[in-house]
DNA sequence: TCATTAAATTGTT
DNA sequence: AACAATTTAATGA
């Protein structure tokens, strides 16, 4: 297992809806949007929703492929990119638990925007396309929930450009942690971020040796906690006003 | 439930 | 990239 790279979403295989199977009641719990359905939507949803357990290097969903589903991370880690014109994947975002993805392709109905990877073994739930513009049609609470979403999501595109502007790493893993740890977009996140210092490495483009180095700083930094396996915020806001600067007065 | 072993993750060079 | 140290997960009595 080189830790060097990670399988290109172009030799990566994607994930078949053969694999899936219905949602159990406790998984359900975890969809954050579930509260805001009557008694009628919800039974719909839990009936129409699948879940498919990814390994890592397995797409959810690939560039230009029609729209099946509107997709959600029960568990694990995913990582939203893109490829460039010249050929280099270019990452948006990583997508903990709680996240839910692809609302603007479904609600367009045209072909998917980008490469869902998962960079480890994780549990991915969707609903159709047809259930999706059926909730569209007649729940105002769905609809909230929808808005916020593309909202908050335009929020972290622009903080991804930006992220990508800065030069120290330290920095970009402070911003990334930041738009990582987002109470409304990944209420499943919690305190607690589940995620390696490998993953982290391979979701803002850095080594796994730089990210170990720059987790400590922001320890020192008293803005999180490294733990094994994941990580805690203390210091929320603090993560995304970090900069050098802060770090070099101290 | 506890002890042992294997695997995963972190810290360091 | 390699290595040692640490933590967790798996196994079986």
């Amino acid at each position: 297992m080189p830790s060097t790279s990670f399988p290109s979403a172009s030799d990566a295989a994607t994930v078949r809806v053969s694999r899936s199977r219905a949602i159990l009641a406790d998984e359900v719990r975890g969809i954050p949007w579930i509260d805001r359905l009557d008694e009628e939507e919800r039974t719909r949803v839990v009936d129409d929703l699948r879940v498919v357990e990814v390994d890592p290097g397995e797409l959810v969903c690939r560039v230009g492929r029609p729209v099946t589903y509107w997709f959600g991370v029960l568990d694990g880690l995913l990582k939203m990119s893109n490829d460039t014109a010249l050929g280099m994947p270019i990452t948006f975002t990583g997508l903990p638990p709680g996240g839910w993805f692809g609302e603007g392709t479904v609600l367009k109905r045209e072909a998917y925007r980008y490469n869902i990877q998962a960079l480890r073994k994780s549990l991915v739930t969707g609903i159709s396309v047809a259930t999706f513009h059926w909730l569209l049609d007649r729940s105002i609470g769905f609809n909230r929930y929808v808005m916020m979403q593309l909202n908050e999501r335009l929020g972290q595109f622009i903080a991804a450009r930006e992220i990508d502007r800065l030069t120290s790493a330290n920095e970009r893993v402070a911003r990334s942690l930041g738009a990582l740890f987002h109470p409304v977009l990944y209420p499943g996140v919690g305190g607690l971020l589940r995620i390696t210092q490998l993953e982290l490495g391979y979701l803002v483009g850095l080594s796994r040796q730089r990210v170990n180095e720059a987790l400590q700083a922001l320890q020192v930094a008293q803005l999180i906690r490294i733990e094994y396996g994941g990580l805690r915020v203390l210091d929320l806001d603090g993560l995304r006003r970090y900069t050098e600067a802060v770090a070099a007065a101290r």
